[in-house]
DNA sequence: TGCCAGGCCCTCTTTAGGGCCTT
């Protein structure tokens, strides 16, 4: 199975749009449902860190100033990912930060992002919701570290998606979960969910 | 003055409204 970057964002913010920048950034590989590779940064882009916000990540002023700069950690992000495929929960929420994180430090940012809200909508209608902490815990997946740390939640989200991959194979029998069918599975009407799985299932053997 | 994200998705909908999810 073809690796794929599992990104989590702390910023101080919701929206880039309205000034919010990264405060630190994680990115784990997950390839054949392990984590084979990590990166993790804090960073600094020059911006005050809220009190709400230290209180939610525990990141601190101090922390962010003694960080390398945005540009450098970003660049070197980029490079770590390379072309893979990505993905993040709610990864409309990371695509923002990654691609307006990336433009600031003048690197490109093409790579697909599939999101992690979006497939446990689908696969699994009947959690109680779909917050990354509470996934955790309806699937019995282990916590890692600091909720609300950047690798913390990268490596939960890691874990969740490689829950999903493991019931796509086993419960949906479909043999080869990659990054391509989690995107169309993602863009998939809820009422077709059960019909898209089916054709990328593995015939049943006699 | 008052507002200030935005895409997804459900429903008491579709010429709309509001909750979810991320920090």
């Amino acid at each position: 199975m073809s690796p794929i970057a599992v990104i989590d964002f702390e910023t101080t913010g919701i929206s880039p749009g309205q000034g919010a920048r990264a405060t630190e950034v994680a990115i784990v590989l997950l390839e054949g449902g392990r984590v084979v590779d990590r990166f993790q940064s804090l960073m600094n882009a020059g911006v005050h860190v809220p009190h709400f916000i230290t209180q939610l990540t525990g990141i601190t002023n101090a922390m962010v100033a003694a960080a390398p700069p945005a540009e450098r950690v970003m660049a070197d992000a980029a490079r770590f990912v390379g072309d893979l495929p990505m993905v993040a929960h709610n990864a409309a929420f990371d695509r923002k930060f990654w691609q307006a994180e990336l433009a600031r430090a003048e690197v490109q940012a093409a790579q697909p992002f599939a999101c992690t809200v979006l497939l446990s909508r689908r696969l699994y209608p009947h959690a109680p919701n779909h917050k990354l902490g509470s996934l955790v815990d309806f699937h019995r997946l282990p916590r890692f570290g600091q909720a609300h740390r950047a690798l913390a939640d990268a490596e939960m989200a890691a874990a969740l998606l490689a829950h999903m991959q493991h019931d796509l194979r086993q419960r949906w029998r479909v043999a080869c979960p990659e990054h391509t069918l989690l995107m169309a599975l993602q863009r998939c009407a809820k009422p077709a969910v059960a019909a898209l799985l089916a054709r990328h299932a593995e015939p049943a053997t006699a």
